[in-house]
RNA sequence: GCGGACGUGGCGAAACUGGUAGACGCAAGAGACUUAAAAUCUCUCGGGAUUCCCGUGCGGGUUCGAUCCCCGCCGUCCGCACCA
């Protein structure tokens, strides 16, 4: 029997039972198909799902059916991010714990994704804030620290006054805390930091070997790490100026050809030297107090005029003992970078030379343009960083940048100074190491004990997990685990004597940066992970998530993998072979007359005159239709996906968020595009009911006979499987929605024409197969309707456990082929010929074409270009 | 400022390695069925004209042939931002 109508709301749920049941989805560590791991960005457990996962996840699910319908032993996990402020937050404000607030998200949220009909291996749910999770984070931060991989340093930190916390440099955006959007602050405080540094040449590197990543997120990786080759330098400061104690001054550069255009010498506000000169100097001192002021904010360094102050100390050029620099303090050079100390080169650097401009200090270009006359070539404004040749220089006249870089570095290498060279080449780097401490409750205790008399010890292994206590005040400012009466009490494990914890616990990127790991191993309770069963999973065959984490998650996990290798948890380095990154859902947006926003479940719209008009339900007041935007709370754009999957079901969710946009662009949730979905289901189960009624048994072997009919089916069908098969595997799953509903029309209209006639065997074959792969195309999308269709088709075992149809590559090739035949690369006629007709033959024909002929008026063609099976060319 | 991506009908888009521009869908319009509506089905749907012409942001170029390659503009979006 089959119904009129697809009821989803009863369907769906019967499916995930069953696949519960017969636990199909469940992999296998010691499986022997070759593996094949996709793995979608973990949540955070905020509350509830949002259309934002249903994207991720539904990508992530076509590909997982897919390659498990192909044969592979799919590992398909899922789990939580489930630290973090928010909890923190919402415990102040419920008067709870963090962990009743996050476990029941989890709850929701997972019942909402099975809902979902996602095709996930369940039984290897982690959660992070679980201490069975977090036992073996610390157990690796002790690792990493014997392996030397940790470091305890003071350091100016990003502080966010809002939050009270540190913030890494990647959490830091326009000036301001990613989360709370304070202005961030710089403070001096004695921090954990991973040695991501230790690794910024062969992070930046092996980034060439991920052909499969978005080419825009390697550069941005690139970028940030931002490798820089340069010349260390040291000038001997005149003993005249020196201030005491001091003798020279190094910098860095990376335009050591430009030498002998330096009018000036800068120091960052906090460099040593300017500390000293200031000792005898009240006026520098102010200028160093109120450049402190000012770096408070990185958004105000941004747009701050270039200030100075000569501090007057005078160094020595390096190749002219009698020509005297001034150092300057400049509120433009940064410490944490170089040396903290620069020479400026005004003629040909655009910040030198703004700040020559402003102290008068004037310019000497040593690059002359190619094609400019070196003796009337100048620089007032625009500083010149392009190609040329020197000239100003002394013995570097009239050779090429790269030459004089080399003949500068050659020579100060060789020069003795104070029984050192006194230059030395180096690479710097941008990245900095990764400051893990937070001063938050609701993260990871780092697992070490500081003693008065040991100084710092690891917390002994066995001592783990270190739990967060149960009992906490959270509403105190700071640290709450400093402030809990107990907890960090502890005896020291190397001297026994009274020593308290770290009060400290992890950024919560930590948790996430090996997380995909731990999914191969979930149950191991003695270590992080077994190496061989990581090694057997990883790397990620496919990875799905946000553009957002570009650098900051895939940086410290890439990061995180190398420290795992070096402590013998892995043995690879890179995570992720496969990185796609989706677009946003977005949404229109609407506005009561009060200009207040209105979510889209409050409005109707209709269409009056051609122009649509939106309205509230209730009350029936006008509403503005705004832009469309990033689906947010803050606008009211959002819909819910539990109302849309209780409504039209998850297919029709998922069919739509897969169907019209590509997916790496944004996707406009709409009504009507859900719709058009919803109506595509109940077109399916039609056509699959039609199908059925006069489908060959299921297993029929093909009969000998075909009649052209059958064989255009048959065509149709294999055509279409091989194009959405080469869709799904370049994740293009906009066409490979296109290609199944070409078939189904195809299909549709291949009923229509036979109906009346009636039925042999060839066509009931046909249109068995035809149905068959048709259902097989749209599972990994659509994959409770398509339990349904394989139901209603004869089969009696899940199309999830179903094989991939093979698709007959001859057969879904044409014999003839169609050629299109431009004159002067016009189209005018097309002919069908052989699909292996010689260019002689398809010549011939196309010059006896009526419309050539015409076109030749009697002439021979100057040109007939013919490329085979595609198009002729005749050019008259 | 530096780096990158993108720009195609009313809308989302497709177009393989340079080979018929607009597949597939949304919206719209006309019609059929119906007492009516919904649903469903059929047709039309880039612009202009009489067989043809124009058309992929704009202006050039390369080519038998350009949405695709090259040069120069314009616009939109994203990332980084005093990195020496």
């Amino acid at each position: 029997m089959h119904a009129e109508r697809y009821n989803p709301r009863e369907s769906e749920p019967k499916w995930q039972q069953l696949w519960e049941q017969r636990q199909t989805f469940q992999s296998r560590n010691d499986d022997s198909r070759p593996k094949y791991y996709v793995l979608e960005m973990f949540p955070y457990p905020s509350g509830r799902i949002h259309m934002g996962h249903v994207r991720n996840y539904a990508m992530g699910d076509v590909v997982a059916r897919y390659r498990r319908a192909k044969g592979f032993n799919v590992l398909h996990p899922m789990g939580w991010d489930a630290f973090g402020m928010p909890a923190e937050n919402a415990a102040r404000l419920n008067k709870s714990h963090p962990g009743t607030w996050t476990y029941a998200n989890i709850a929701t949220m997972r019942g909402q994704l099975k809902s979902m009909g996602l095709s996930l291996d369940w039984s290897r749910e982690i959660a992070t804030c679980d201490p069975s999770y977090y036992k073996h984070q610390q157990a690796m931060f002790l690792d990493f620290l014997k392996a030397g991989l940790v470091d305890r340093k003071k350091s100016k930190v990003n502080w966010d006054p809002v939050d009270q916390t540190v913030l890494a440099n990647e959490q830091v955006i326009d000036g301001r805390g990613w989360r709370s959007g304070a202005l961030v602050e710089q403070r001096e405080l004695t921090q954990w930091f991973l040695k991501i540094t230790d690794f910024s040449q062969d992070l930046l590197e092996s980034l060439d070997t991920l052909d499969r990543w978005p080419e825009k997120v390697r550069l941005m990786q690139k970028n940030w790490i931002g490798r820089s080759e340069g010349l260390l330098v040291r000038f001997r400061i005149d003993p005249a100026t020196a201030p005491a104690g001091e003798s020279e001054l190094e910098i860095y550069t990376t335009r050591p050809d430009t030498l002998f255009g330096a009018r000036f010498m800068a120091v960052a506000p906090d460099h040593p030297l300017a500390a000293k000169a200031a000792e005898s100097n009240p006026e520098l001192a102010a200028f160093i107090a109120e450049c402190r002021r000012m770096g408070t904010s990185v958004a105000t360094l941004e747009t701050a005029e270039k200030k100075g102050f000569d501090t007057g100390v005078r160094v020595a050029h390096p190749f002219d003992p009698d020509w005297k620099l001034p150092v300057y303090v400049a509120n433009f050079v940064l410490m944490e970078y170089g040396c903290g100390a620069i020479f400026g080169c005004p003629a040909h650097d655009q910040r030198d030379l703004d700040f020559v401009n402003a102290y008068g200090l004037g310019n000497v270009p040593v690059v002359c343009p190619p094609g400019q006359d070196a003796a009337n070539f100048t620089v007032t404004d625009v500083a010149y960083d392009g190609d040329g040749l020197m000239i100003n220089s002394r013995f570097l006249d009239g050779m090429t940048i790269a030459d004089a870089k080399e003949e500068v570095s050659k020579r100060l290498e060789t020069v003795d100074m104070g029984g050192r060279p006194q230059a030395k080449r180096q690479v710097n780097f941008r990245l900095r190491d990764w400051g893990i401490s937070r001063q938050r409750y609701w993260g990871c205790p780092i697992p070490v004990i500081h003693c008065e008399s040991c100084d710092v010890v690891p917390a002994p292994k066995d001592s783990l997990p270190i739990e967060l206590p149960q009992d906490v005040q959270l509403d105190v400012t700071g640290n709450p685990l400093d402030h809990h009466p107990t907890w960090k009490h502890v005896p020291c494990p190397s001297c026994g004597m009274p020593a308290r914890r770290e009060t400290d616990t992890m950024d919560t990127f930590v948790d996430s940066s090996w997380y995909f790991a731990r999914f191969t191993d979930p149950w191991n309770t003695g270590a992080p992970t077994d190496k061989a069963v990581a090694d057997h999973w990883l790397p990620v065959d496919q990875y799905i998530g946000g553009i957002e984490h570009a650098i900051l998650h895939l940086l410290y996990s890439r990061f995180f993998t190398r420290a795992m290798q070096a402590t013998g948890h892995l043995g690879l380095s890179e995570p992720f072979k496969g990185l796609f990154t989706q677009g946003m859902v977005v949404h229109e947006t609407y506005r009561a007359a009060d200009g207040a926003w209105v979510q889209p479940s409050e409005i109707k719209i209709e269409t009056v005159g051609g122009t649509r008009r939106a309205s509230l339900l209730e009350g029936d007041a006008e509403v503005t239709i705004g832009a469309v935007e990033k689906m947010s709370k803050s606008k009211r754009n959002t819909v819910d996906p539990d109302d849309i999957i209780g409504t039209f079901g998850a297919d029709t969710a998922r069919w739509f968020m897969l169907s019209d946009s590509p997916p790496e662009r944004d996707v406009i949730w709409s009504e009507e595009g859900v719709q058009g979905a919803s109506r595509y289901v109940q077109q399916l189960w039609r056509l699959i009911g039609e199908i059925a009624a006069f489908a060959a048994p299921v297993g029929a072997t093909a009969p000998a006979e075909m009649s052209e009919k059958a064989t255009a089916i048959r065509r149709l069908t294999h055509g279409h499987l091989l194009r959405v098969q080469e869709s799904i595997e370049r994740l293009r799953f906009n066409t490979a929605i296109a290609e199944i509903r070409k078939l189904s029309n195809g299909l549709s209209d291949a009923i229509g024409a036979i109906e009346s006639a009636g039925i042999g065997a060839d066509l009931a074959f046909a249109f068995r197969e035809g149905g068959d792969v048709l259902v097989n195309l749209f599972a990994p999308m659509m994959p409770h309707l398509a339990e349904d269709c394989w139901q209603a088709l004869g089969h009696d075992t899940p199309i999830a456990e179903a094989a991939w149809p093979v698709a007959d590559v001859a057969l879904a090739t044409n014999d003839t082929v169609t050629l299109p035949i431009q004159i002067n690369g016009k189209k005018r006629a097309e002919i069908t010929v052989d699909r292996n007709a010689d260019n002689a033959t398809v010549e011939a024909a196309v010059l006896a074409l009526e419309a050539v002929q015409k076109a030749l008026d009697g002439k021979a063609p100057k040109k007939i270009i013919v490329v085979p099976q595609r198009i002729v060319n005749v050019v008259v």
